[in-house]
Order: structure tokens, then C-alpha cells, then sequence
DNA sequence: TATTAACGTGCAAACGTTTGCGCAAACGGC
DNA sequence: GCCGTTTGCGCAAACGTTTGCACGTTAATA
């Protein structure tokens, strides 16, 4: 392992403290501008790279420039999407994300949020695994700058970003009854996450608004994952009155009810409508074309991260608190 | 900010010195028992975590269990199974993962480079941004290990694994051919990709065996975005003689081909037949269900992480170079 | 011209670890 | 009962930064 070179060898090239090499650097304090030139060179010529290690070991209170990004699941493209958007905005205001997936598994995230925190990044972004997380909430009490996104935490003022589930669901129920069904069947999102009640809640109020009465053996919980996606659709689906319409709460859900759909042979949307949330790869050209929520994934990694490089800029400002549309994208399946 | 308590405050509340306290954890050195016990519970009482930074500041060469991720595109499913397999078996040796979406842009791989070096983690993995790529070698040089994933590196004789995409593409073009096809259109990756290149040695050799001539103006390049499969099948498709299939080389590039399809409102597999690479979420109950070239794209992952791991416990071992079939999964798209 | 202020730079401490060295006490073999 | 080894632990240096303080020099003000 070649050594790199360290401020101590630019200073001695320069004929300089290493105190006037830093200086220069981070461009505090003044520096007569031959000095300067003259550490600039010898910079160049080492190929001298700062160390970003001790200089957060250092300097814990100034900016490190190295974000924490805890995901339940890096092969849910929602998140995916999330990702994208605070990577690009991290990179652009020159951080670098340390993106860790916990696939929803309490002590998997406990993990990162001890590592993250030993780390000691600037600040983390996490949806929470249930409302009242005690790990995060400690994280939050240390002191580490933490912006929820997805799903919300019940304490605690802190920023998030959330999308409005309520309407999403809402929406698209609206949307399934305006069809003319009437036994609609929720493969619904964990009973304890804010996202499944938020949109178990829509789907409620739709029918509340329409008149409907909702029948609870049509309504389950899953728990994201395709697999539960598959299974619930079965189960729904041959229920001796089954309902002619699924709302499905996520999209691996729903591509594990599409599963189950053609495993049974039936035909979308005559003999089972469906509207899923997320959009999906090759929904627009799938057959039929599948209608789903659309929620705005990116935007919602972006303006996270957007609010956490503000936050750790300026810890005292007042908590934000977004709440992003989601678009109800009518194609041909109800 | 609170501060997390150090080495000195456990020592201090153990009454030791900070050097029994780290010795006590690292398991190294002799300690007595009840000291080793006294210890314990000081850590416990605090809360006490060790500071990775500073870990890893001091001990360069020792272990700081820390792996860094470059992919191309997290939002490529391929990269996203990738990056579960390495996380998965890092996450059991008790690593984390710093993780770095790179947008094939050659500038941000350089800047993630200089900062996985800067953070000093222990290794690497990666697919590398084209054959001759000058960063990596230099990392490579500064002795940080590296294993190169998917793509590969003329030079340097680096532990690395991929997936058999010469023999993946013929299968695939092999399979179009005996479906009777002559006039196959090739989607194919960057020209100066070493998988795009042997995805179109596959493409040849498959016409070469059945004494086809490729006829040049069926391939083209694209980016694996899925904006280039669009166009590209749009350029195909109008042409006065199009193609009867399309072999098309990543699962992005397929989506987009599939958005032409539907566009031009061309029937599969009658009017265009159509094979991928890369299995896709909606794949197999598409209509009609698509035949793809599976990736094993979590296997990847997992052994490159586990490559990795063993060259950091021995660093003098000799390369390993693995390459994975990928599996050609016949649907009805051709 | 004398007093200040500003400027440019160096010194050294601090961040939280790991680890080579040293030393006292205990122990074993003769 | 003496010497050499082992055991258990402390001391202090080192990793590569940042930064408060001090100090000499020059420029500005009275």
C-alpha cells in the first residue's frame, strides 16, 4: 500500500507549516498570493488528495461531506428512484452518499445507524421502520441532522418528506368505483407503517364518500415484497365471491399480483381490474396498459437531500415538512 | 452535538488505561479477567461505540471494515441485484458498504474514486467505465484491492468476475436463428464496452455458425439507457427492409424497444420477435412473456464481495478470475 | 514620527484510536 | 533462594487534519 502524501509532505515541498498548506486549501485565513501559487504547485505535483478520514476526525463540528442514505430496499425502484435523487444532489454540492439497505430488518438497520453515526456523516436520510423508532429517535437526540422521507415518524419535529398517500389512494379508489366496481380486494402495505395506513385510509374514504361500505375480508396486509404480492392476490382471488377490482399498494405487490392474475388465467380488466402503486418499468407497454399511482420517487430523494444539506448548514432553522403529490396515471387495466 | 464517549471515559470509569480498554475489544493483547470485566460494563454503562474514523485514521493497514460500491446506475435492475449481493455478504463479515452511482459519466467516477481512496476503504469493487481505464489503474497501484465486476480491464491482472456474454448472446441469436429468422437487429452496448463487445462477438459468431452474413446496417449502438433503445428500435423498425427480430443487449434498452413496439403497434412475436438481456420485473407475464437472458446479477455481486474479502485477509493471493452463465429463459417473445 | 491595525505565517494542541516498548509482579525451574 | 520468563497493564507516539494563539512585518492613521 503506497502512502499517499499528506499535508506535511506538500508543506515541506512548498518550504511552508503545514498550517499555511491547509489554509490554502480550505481557503481560511490569508495567504500571500506567491505562497499560495507556491502550494498550489507542489500540490499539483504530488498529487497531493486530502484525507478525508482525519479531517473528520478533526473537524466533527465542520462539514465532512459525506452523507448516510438508509434504504429498506435497493431493489424496490421506488427507492431506486429515491436514491438517484439524492445522489444528484449530493454530488452536486460536491458530498458523497453512503447508502446502506436494511431490507426492513430492524437489526440490519440498527447496524447502519451505529455505523453511519461512528462514521460521523453530516447527516442521515431514512424512512423509518415503524413510527416510533427508537434508534433513529436516539440518533436524532445526539444531535446528527436526520431527514424522514416516506414514511413518517410520529415524535420528534424533524424535517420530512413525505408523498401524500392519503390522496393517492384516495384517488385512485375513487377512480376503481367510477368503473362501477363495487368489491374492490386491498393488498395493502404493512398495518404498522404510515404508508399502508395513509393509503388503507384512502381507500376507506373512497368508499365512505361513494356510499360504500367496506367488507374487511377484502382487505389485507402485505409487506412490499412480491412474494406477499402473489399470495394475497390468491387468496383474494379465490374467495368464493371474490372482488372484481385489486388496488395494490406497491409495485413489486403488484407485480406479484400480475403473477397470480395470469397464473389463473384471467383477463385484466374484465375479469379483475387492478390499479397498483409505483410506476413500473414496463407498465405503459404492458398488456393491458396498467393504471397505477405514480409516485414522485426522485423528487422526493431530491428534495430530501436538498432540506438535509440546509439543515446541517443551519441546525437551529424550524423543521420542514413536505408532502409531495402522487399522480394517478389512468391506462387500460380499470 | 452530544458527544459519544471515547476510549478515555470508559477507561476512566474502568480506571484502566485507554490502551486495556482497546485491547479488551480488539481481543488482543493479555488482560486479566475481572479487568476485562470491569471494562465491559464501563462500555456498557456508557453506551460506548468506537469511532470508525479514527479507527481507521490510525490504523491504515489494519481492517476498517468499510467496502466501496461503483455502479454505472442504481436505477439499472442489474445493479441493484448486483449491489444486494455484495451488501448481503458484506453485511454478514460485518462491512458496510459505501455505495456510488457513477452515471457512466467518467468525471464522477474519478471524484468517487478520490473519495473511496480518501475514506480509505479497504476495497473495491466496480465495473470499470471502459477497458483502458487510467483511474483504476492508479488506484490499483496505490495498493487498495480492487475487483472488477461485469466489465473487465485489458490490463493488470485483478481478481475480477462476469458473466459469459459472448456465450449468453450466442444462445440468445442461436435461438433467434432457429426460429427462422435472417434479418436479426442488433441493440447492442457502448462499442467500447467489453460486455457490448462480447455481446456482439456472440451476435456474430451465432450468424457465423448458421452461414448468415450480419449484415451491418441491422447493428447499432446504444448507451443502455432505455432512451437509446427507443430510438434505436425506431431507426430499425422504419427502415424499407426491417428486421423480423430484434436482439437487444440490456434490460433498459429492451423496455425502450418495447415502448417502439407498442408505438408502432407492431405485434410479438408475428411482426417482430424479440429476445433481451437481462430479466425484467413484468417479464414473464408480459404478453407475451418475453425470452431473456438472465444475468445472474445477485451471484455476481456475491462473489466479488467475496473475492474482495479474501484478498483483503491475504493480499499476495493469486487473481481469481470467475465468469458466470447467464441463462437464456424461452418465452413466447420469440 | 509614533501608535495601531492588518496581514502573513508558524507553533502546537486536539480529534479517538492502535500499538511498540517498558516495567513490575508473579511464577517456574534449578 | 536466584534467575529468566511470562503475565498484565501503563506510557506515549503516531495517523493527517484543523484552528486558536502568537509573533514579526508592513501599511495606515493620528
Amino acid at each position: 500500500m503506497k502512502k499517499p502524501s499528506s499535508l506535511i509532505d506538500v508543506a515541506r515541498r512548498a518550504k511552508v507549516n503545514i498550517s499555511t498548506v491547509s489554509r490554502t486549501i480550505n481557503q481560511t485565513g490569508k495567504i500571500g498570493p506567491e505562497t499560495q501559487a507556491r502550494v498550489m504547485k507542489a500540490m499539483r505535483e504530488l498529487g497531493y488528495k486530502p484525507n478525508r478520514v482525519a479531517r473528520r476526525l478533526r473537524a466533527r463540528d465542520a462539514s465532512t461531506h459525506l452523507l448516510g442514505l438508509i434504504i429498506p430496499n435497493i431493489q424496490n425502484i421506488f427507492f431506486a428512484d429515491l436514491a438517484r435523487g439524492v445522489e444528484d444532489v449530493a454530488y452536486k454540492n460536491n458530498y458523497a452518499v453512503l447508502l446502506c439497505n436494511y431490507d426492513e430488518d430492524e437489526a440490519k438497520e440498527r447496524f447502519y445507524l451505529d455505523v453511519l453515526q461512528s462514521e460521523s456523516v453530516d447527516g442521515i436520510i431514512l424512512p423509518p421502520i415503524h413510527e416510533t423508532d427508537p434508534a433513529v429517535l436516539q440518533v436524532v437526540r445526539n444531535g446528527t441532522p436526520v431527514v424522514c422521507v416516506d414514511r413518517s415518524l410520529s415524535s420528534g419535529n424533524l424535517d420530512k418528506v413525505e408523498v401524500d398517500n392519503h390522496t393517492g389512494a384516495l384517488r385512485a379508489v375513487e377512480h376503481i368505483i367510477a368503473r362501477g366496481h363495487r368489491r374492490i380486494g386491498l393488498i395493502g402495505g404493512p398495518a404498522d407503517s404510515s404508508t399502508g395506513r395513509e393509503r388503507l385510509r384512502g381507500y376507506k374514504d373512497a368508499h365512505a364518500q361513494a356510499g360504500l361500505a367496506v367488507k374487511p375480508d377484502l382487505i389485507r396486509f402485505g409487506d412490499y415484497k412480491q412474494a406477499s404480492g402473489e399470495t394475497i392476490a390468491h387468496e383474494l382471488l379465490s374467495m368464493s365471491d371474490p372482488p372484481t377490482a385489486l388496488f395494490v399498494c406497491n409495485g413489486l405487490m403488484t407485480a406479484g399480483a400480475l403473477e397470480t392474475i395470469a397464473a389463473l388465467g384471467l383477463k385484466i380488466p374484465k375479469q379483475i381490474a387492478l390499479v397498483g402503486f409505483d410506476e413500473l418499468l414496463l407498465a405503459d407497454v404492458f398488456n393491458p396498459p396498467l393504471t397505477v399511482v405514480r409516485q414522485p420517487a426522485y423528487e422526493v430523494g431530491k428534495s430530501a437531500a436538498e432540506l438535509l444539506l440546509k439543515r446541517i448548514e443551519d441546525p437551529s432553522r424550524p423543521a420542514t415538512s413536505l408532502k409531495l403529490l402522487p399522480e394517478l396515471i389512468i391506462r387500460k387495466s380499470c
